[in-house]
DNA sequence: GGTCAGTAATGGTCTAGACCAATTGGGAGA
DNA sequence: TCTCCCAATTGGTCTAGACCATTACTGACC
């Protein structure tokens, strides 16, 4: 495997993307002890910096630790991937191998309510968009969610059906926002009689609630969404890291 | 602000210690654009990958994002710390401003169950410290915590007083052990009549059961941990970033 | 055999340059 | 006045070195 100058994909992303096909692969094992540095980049043939720049987000990313004096090992696999990490329901359900479809119960531009303007960083009484639907994973509800956006930051959002279409593919793709970051909150109440109904369940019935602001690169929110949760079909899942 | 050569702390930490606090301080405001990354190089008598060392990892906490040719700008202001990120109850109850305590309900050495040991990624039957508390906040009983750890990990770990000592205190700085990654799942489900004696509660309660695989360096597991939270009392917190 | 000093290798940090693509601003020309 | 092109600036990438502390290995010496 040789990396490729003149690419648009620069030389270390190229390397780390070759070292982590090997690790993934299984090809080195546990605790097993990579080349040094230095002889990685002389068999790649670029400065050892660059291969730092590999080592150093595969690092980040904890597949591999290094020990002054010893080299750099492979990390233990992780569990589990990161299911829940910024992304939305239809792509979480995919990751778990399940079939997502909607329901939309709304989708218009409201004037923002006070405590959705506070969460989104905007002047109370700006338009947003207003979406709630009902999310199904192969075919049977799996929660309601209600999601607010501000309207001068995807204008004409609600041109496409979000019936089919994934609002994190529209935001990314269509409009261009990187998301990167989120603020989520999780709890557990009982259903409200709207959400008995909504998802079929009888009381008493435990309900995972799950509050979400999601931010761009700029740091600005760009979509908050409050979803409720089937207590007994749902289990939300996180990896953690130390804080920055 | 100078930096200090012949210090145990590194040059691109010392600088990002000090762009952060300006950052943090609400020196620059928003989106203010930061001195061009040749200046801070001069500024500062550094060279300039030493200074994209510091703002890197500004970069990868999301207080700053760059665009080439015209420079690196403040990100708006995160709502919210990462409240869970990776911290135990102890720090955890701390930050949010409130007194913890514990009653020890259980410490002893036992033969790992088995969905134990598959959590731990250990032999069945292996010695674990099983570690059961009722944790408290500002005096109130606010979560039944469960715990498992290899014993090998941790010998003599009960010899600590829990109901005072921070576990999480005790593995980092008696044992040495970097915690650096933890796979948790978040799911609601109805109070157990052992619950809703523990934490005072009165049926049909709603309970928040956090589970949670604590992984050091190396990428072993080294906690396993079952919570339940009382639903009318906490929230959990996360972070989100992209997936590795 | 066992101990201890010297040496080589390693990851972590740092330098002083370089080229590139994107962006910006100013000036020449219409 | 307006348009268009060029030069300067910027962050992103890359190089070929350097020194340091930690670690492991190798012999020499007791």
């Amino acid at each position: 495997m040789t990396l490729r100058r003149q690419h648009p994909i620069p030389l270390y992303q190229q390397l780390e993307a070759t070292l982590r096909a090997r690790i993934e692969s299984g090809q080195y094992g546990t605790h097993h002890r990579l080349p040094s540095e230095r002889e990685l980049a002389l068999h790649f043939g670029v400065s050892r910096m660059t291969v730092r720049q590999a080592l150093d987000a595969l690092a980040q990313a904890g597949l591999i630790y290094g020990k002054v004096g010893k080299g750099t090992f492979i990390s233990e696999p992780k569990i589990d991937q990161q299911l829940a990490a910024l992304t939305g329901f239809s792509e979480e359900m995919h990751k778990r191998g399940q079939a997502a479809t909607s329901r939309v119960l709304k989708a218009a531009s409201v004037s923002a309510p006070k405590e959705i303007a506070t969460a989104l960083q905007i002047d109370p009484k700006a338009r947003v968009f207003s979406l709630v639907r009902v999310r199904l994973a192969n075919g049977e509800p799996l929660a309601v969610e209600n999601g607010f956006l501000p309207a001068h930051l995807c204008p004409d959002l609600l041109a496409h059906d979000f019936a089919r279409e994934s609002l994190y593919d529209v935001l990314r793709n269509q409009y261009g926002w990187r998301l990167v970051r989120a603020q989520q909150t999780v709890e557990a109440r009982l259903a409200t009689p709207d959400e008995l109904k909504l998802l079929e369940l009888k009381p008493p019935a435990p309900i995972l609630v799950m509050e979400r602001v999601t931010m761009v690169e700029q740091g600005f929110p760009i979509e908050y969404v409050r979803s409720a949760y089937r207590g007994d079909r749902y289990k939300f899942n996180a990896l953690l890291t130390p804080a920055a």
